[in-house]
DNA sequence: TCCTAAAAGATAGTATTACTATCATAAATA
DNA sequence: TATTTATGATAGTAATACTATCTTTTAGGA
């Protein structure tokens, strides 16, 4: 049998549900797939529009704008991702552990998920490298953030908080330290590729070298405190 | 007698140096002030043109466009604050409080800086919190890199390295971990701003609360290794 | 002081972007 | 089969991101 996953959506995040359709996971899809081609800023509807075959207006009558899809696809993957470490720390009792699996899935390439079909999830990792403070870093954030679009994320921070607490009760930085987390996995990974004088990964452009620096970086600032 | 401080630019960045004309300075003077008002994502060389009384043609000779302007005013506060901080922490031979000074001056909202009489210094350091990052998170940022645009960021991160490693021979990462006090400054800034409960500051939004987070981070970080 | 070159102003024009609107047709559903 | 609902096709608009050209100022040097 095979299993699906659905990850439940903000309505506000579009006009028209996209997994409802064939046209709607299309302009999910290929959405991703320019986006992480050509960067967010290229992105256009039309050309998008182009590529699956429809009109401008066809991909209009579900999002809004490029921002709300961007805001659509960088949601889902903070929803997958919350399930994911889910998935991969159960039955994990020592939070120790459990903080440093959740380290590595974060600075770790993605490996696409075949529970969703039509999203690729290691596309999606790229994109959230490049493209995910484009998200927030916006004069609309306040706005944004009444309608409940950056919850995946602050969701992803609680729980990633939390697993700090449980290693440390004392500690008393725990939602910062896991923004640190999850934004230093995605910007020294940047920076290693495109911009390597900036980190010490510049020779061995290792993903395991990130995961090295935040696993130091973490459990040194708790187990002092 | 008034000194005036002069940062030297990368030429590439301009195609007329801003620096030379009134017009220029003013290009520089309120395009900082409108990016820092409206976004970049909303700023358009038109309505900078209309606000100082010139026309797009008129800005469009001293910028090719308005990514190249963004970089410009980014990499100019860097330069800035490498000699800031270079002044402020003069004749300090401690390198554990020369790096605290260090965090200090970088999370801490900057005061404008009269030696340099056409660009205000907060509002740029309000730019970088908010718009800094899409200097380089772009596709261009291997074409943007190679002109060395990112000179500045590097230089400083490089300075930043070389205290960590005066107080922590040893430590490893000493690259990671100046980028890492870099641009956690300025995202739990955001963060504490905009998306509060995505730090440990929401109550107090105070500044130095950052400040005591840095330094835990960093100096539990380099102490024990 | 006059001359000249560089800078700025004025104006026009183009391709692309980011939409909105309308009407016809096809597909799904009741 | 009737009727929503989704899609396709086409058009149009305001704004953006430029480029081009020509004229007028302005500043500096001989």
């Amino acid at each position: 049998m095979k299993l699906q996953l659905q990850i439940k959506m903000n309505e506000n995040l579009f006009l028209r549900n996209p997994e409802l359709t064939e046209l709607g996971r299309n302009i999910v899809k290929h959405g991703i797939q320019l986006i992480s081609q050509n960067g967010f800023e290229a992105f256009t509807f039309k050309k998008l529009a182009e590529v699956i075959g429809t009109t401008e207006a066809g991909v209009y009558r579900y999002f809004e704008n490029k921002h709300l899809l961007l805001l659509y696809i960088i949601a889902w993957y903070w929803g997958w991702l919350e399930y994911h470490i889910g998935f991969q720390t159960n039955n994990v009792t020592d939070p120790v552990v459990k903080l440093k699996k959740v380290i590595k899935l974060l600075a770790t390439a993605v490996v696409d998920d075949s529970t969703t079909n039509y999203i690729d999830e290691s596309l999606l990792h790229q994109i959230i490298i490049s493209e995910g403070s484009k998200a927030y870093l916006t004069k609309q954030v306040g706005e944004d953030n009444k309608h409940q679009f950056f919850k995946p994320y602050k969701d992803l921070c609680a729980v990633i908080g939390d697993v700090i607490l449980a290693c440390s009760p004392k500690y008393k930085y725990p939602r910062s330290l896991a923004t640190t987390i999850i934004e230093m996995a995605h910007f020294q990974n940047f920076f290693m590729n495109n911009l390597p004088s900036l980190t010490d990964f510049g020779k061995n452009k290792a993903e395991s070298d990130i995961v090295l620096f935040l696993n130091d970086l973490v459990f040194s600032s708790i187990k002092k405190g």
